[in-house]
This record gives C-alpha cells, structure tokens and sequence, in this order.
DNA sequence: CGCGCGATTGATTCGGCTCAATAACTGTGG
DNA sequence: CCACAGTTATTGAGCCGAATCAATCGCGCG
C-alpha cells in the first residue's frame, strides 16, 4: 500500500494562498477545511469523466492536471491545464450541465473536493469570493475565445510556438528555462490540435533553428523573444 | 434623419422576458429602466471595437449581433451571436479587461446600455440575478470548449454542417425551413474557420445532396437529420 | 535481455487554401 | 427605369501544409 501524505488542512495549505480562496476569513476558512475531503492520485489518473454530473468542484493542493474533451474519433483534445490552487468542475457544478471535460493527472497530485453546498454558501455569503468567481470564469472564456480564434486561423507552427509560451506562462521555467511539466508528443499535439508527428518534425526545426533545446520530455526555451515572434502573437 | 423608433421601456420590452432580467422584481426592472441607455444601430454598426474598455453592458432589444475577433492576418473569426434578450459586453466588463471581441450588428437594432453600476448592483442584491450571470458564464465557457475541439479535430465540411444547424439553433427556421439570419458566404466562413471558396463549394454539394437549398443568403433545411448526421455530433 | 510503448523519420496522399477569372447582385445617381 | 461601379458569389487550376501510413529506433522497465 502506498504511503499517503497528510490530508492537508485549508489554514496552511500553500495552494490557498494562489487560489480563488486567498481571501476568505478564518471562519470561512475553518468552515471550508470542514467541508472538503482530500484525495491523492498517481500520475495518469483520472479525476472525472466527461458527461457525469458533478457535485462540488476540486481544489488542487499539489500537482499537474489537464483537462481534456474526447472528439468524435477518440481523439483527446486538451483544453486546460490546472496547477497548485486551481479549481476543476466549477464550469458544470454552476452550469447544472455534464461535465464538459474530463481531467487526468499529468503527475502524482493531490485534490480536495469540496461540495457544492459548501460553495454555494460562499457565493452567497461572500462577495468577494463571488466576484473572484464571476471574474475568473469571464477571464477564461475571454482565453477560450483567443484560443479559438489561433484555431481556426494558424498554422501548426504558430499555434506550436504558442503553446510553448503558454506552457511556460502556466508552469514557469527552472532556472535551466526548462518548462516545468512533462508532457508526451502526443499530448503537446493535442493542445495543439495536430498530428504527434506534426508536434515533432515542428520541435525538431525549433532545435535546428536554436529556439529550443530537447531533452525527453523536457523542453528548454533558448530563444522567447524570437519564439513569441514565431508564434505571431501580438497581444 | 432616420426616424427613430421609441426608447423601449425595460418593463414592457418584449426581450426582457427571454432574457437573464426576466426574474427581477417590479422594483428592479424600473432601477434598471432608469439606468439604461437604448440605441439604435443600422445594419453593419459596430458596437464596440475589441481591445476597448467597457463601463457596462448592452442588452440586445430587437436585432442580431456578431461577435468577433480579428486575427492576426486581418482575418475576421466569428465567435458568437446574440438576438433579442441577449447581453453582450459583460465578459470583459466582469473579468475588468479589455473587451475580447468586437460586436457589429447584422441587421438593424436596437440595444440598451446599462452602466456597470446597476449590474454590480444587482449582482450583489439580487442572488438570482447572480446565479443566473454565473450559470451564463459556465454554460458559455462549455460550448466554447466543444467549439475547440471540434475546430482542432474535425474536417471544414462537418463543422460547416455543424455550423448551420447550430445557426439553425439560434435563429430559429421560418415555416418555410428558412435560417432566420442572412450572412454573407464570408460570415458563414468565418464562422466555420475556412476559405469563403470553401463555404461556397461545400453548400453547393450540401445542395446537390438534397440537404439545402439556398437562395441567395437564404438557406433552407430540407433534411435535418442528414445534415446532423454529417455534422457527425452526437451530444 | 527482450518486450512494448513512445519517439523519430521518410514517403505519399489529400483536404483545403490561394490565386485568378467570371458572373451575379446591390445600391446609386442620372 | 436603366447604366455603372463596387461588392459578393461562383468556378477552375494549381499548390502546399499537414495528415496518414509505414518502418525503424530507442528507451524504460519488468
């Protein structure tokens, strides 16, 4: 049996710090720890499946999610990442709808779940708390639209290099400038939305042309500013 | 000087009642009334310009709006509609960014401004009103993830079906099966994410299939479920 | 040490874009 | 009411980006 760390408690969760619930009051904070359950997950698990109903959403204390839609030919389309103090399931639990995606751990990680009761209590009680939510889901429909958008009109290349700077911008670089989540060719091709042998001839003329450096799975940025001007991005 | 139809009053204004005002009580609906701003637009207007700020929202009292981003090339992507009882404006005016996409009008219209203030207002006084602008967001938030993957997986000829059934969803048909929206072939393309060329060759084998008929802009659904079938959608 | 999956490379095909040339249509002014 | 100009729609030819298919390589791991 594996050796499970300590359920962490809300107070000195380091992820609350950078998550929507930064701002709660002790109170609301005890209340919160109260409420939610902790579960830890080895690498490649899945959290939940597209399609089932959801009753509460998961707080990420630790790790690396991505959450991702199946196409109709089986084909995983990812659609968002969620590291350290994101929330997942918050999209259905507010629409009443299905999940529209389902999310699997790129690495062992730990999520608490914390029942719809629970947020709903703070939506209405909290203003503040409400607003963030208001404000984050405005936020990322606003990324879903660009995304859509460099779908419909960029070329693989483009989109490629852009990924990287997103993954980088979600992530962050060691100090070596190595993007800090490992992900296989297959899976950058599916945020991408291309072919995997697409995602590596197109990493291999990166190399080639010094934007990056290729080691495995992990990918080291040599060159943003000249990536960034790869990626057509101007905003 | 064009003559100018009367402000409409927010108490008897037919689109209120399809819209996210529709529970406000007697009371509410004259704070609102005071509050906006109607105007009105002639077909082809753009209401506001992507990038801008925003100080509040429109309500869409008669007309059809697109919304759209401008990419990179010049190209224009059309990332949704809206019609009567509609809102538009409030992503950006929530997550206090810039505005995301810009709208124009497709036909003459007529939308009412209400000013960040009484949105605020009511979103901290009214919970239903709350519930119903965090409902909104999520549901949006998923429709632009399923757009996403099936840009990224799906060839030009199922998303262009796919598009007119969902054009067919939003606008409604006439008694005749006829979409109730005129778009130019390079609205329909930058709806899609093609070539106009494309659009055009592909309703004319939709025609040929005895699934369409099209008169100028005017597209009737001779065979839905076909066409469904095409789209290759089965949610 | 060998199995098996992920990564890589090459060859080929093809969907869809671009470019170019008409044709049809819309609104405008005489 | 017609002629003209400027769009918008259509059609054809050719090209190209990217997908698919096939084979090999190279780990990572039991």
């Amino acid at each position: 049996m594996k050796k499970r760390p300590e359920s962490p408690h809300c107070e000195t969760c380091g992820a609350r710090h950078k998550s929507i619930f930064c701002t709660l009051s002790p109170d609301e904070v005890n209340d919160l720890d109260a409420s939610k359950n902790c579960n830890f997950y080895d690498k490649g698990q899945v959290i939940f499946h597209e399609g089932n109903r959801v009753n509460g959403i998961y707080c990420v204390s630790k790790g690396k999610i991505k959450l991702f839609q199946i196409g109709n030919e089986g084909k995983e389309q990812i659609i968002r990442f969620a590291k350290e103090g994101d929330i997942i399931g918050y999209r259905a639990l507010l629409s009443e709808e299905p999940l529209s995606a389902s999310a699997a751990t790129l690495e062992e990680s730990a999520l608490c779940f914390v029942p719809k009761s629970q947020i709903m209590k703070m939506i209405a009680e909290n203003p503040n708390f409400n607003f963030k939510m208001l404000k984050m889901l405005s936020h990322e429909l606003g990324e879903a639209a660009r995304i859509i958008t460099e779908l419909a009109q960029k070329p693989v290349r483009e989109r490629l290099a852009e990924t990287l700077l997103i993954l980088k911008n979600t992530f962050e670089l060691d100090e070596k400038q190595v993007i800090q989540v490992k992900l296989s060719r297959e899976e950058i091709a599916n945020i991408v939305g291309t072919a995997t042998e697409s995602v590596i001839r197109l990493l291999s003329d990166f190399k080639k042309e010094k934007l990056i450096e290729v080691e495995g799975r992990n990918i080291k940025l040599l060159n943003i500013p000249e990536l960034t001007r790869v990626a057509n991005v101007f905003e």
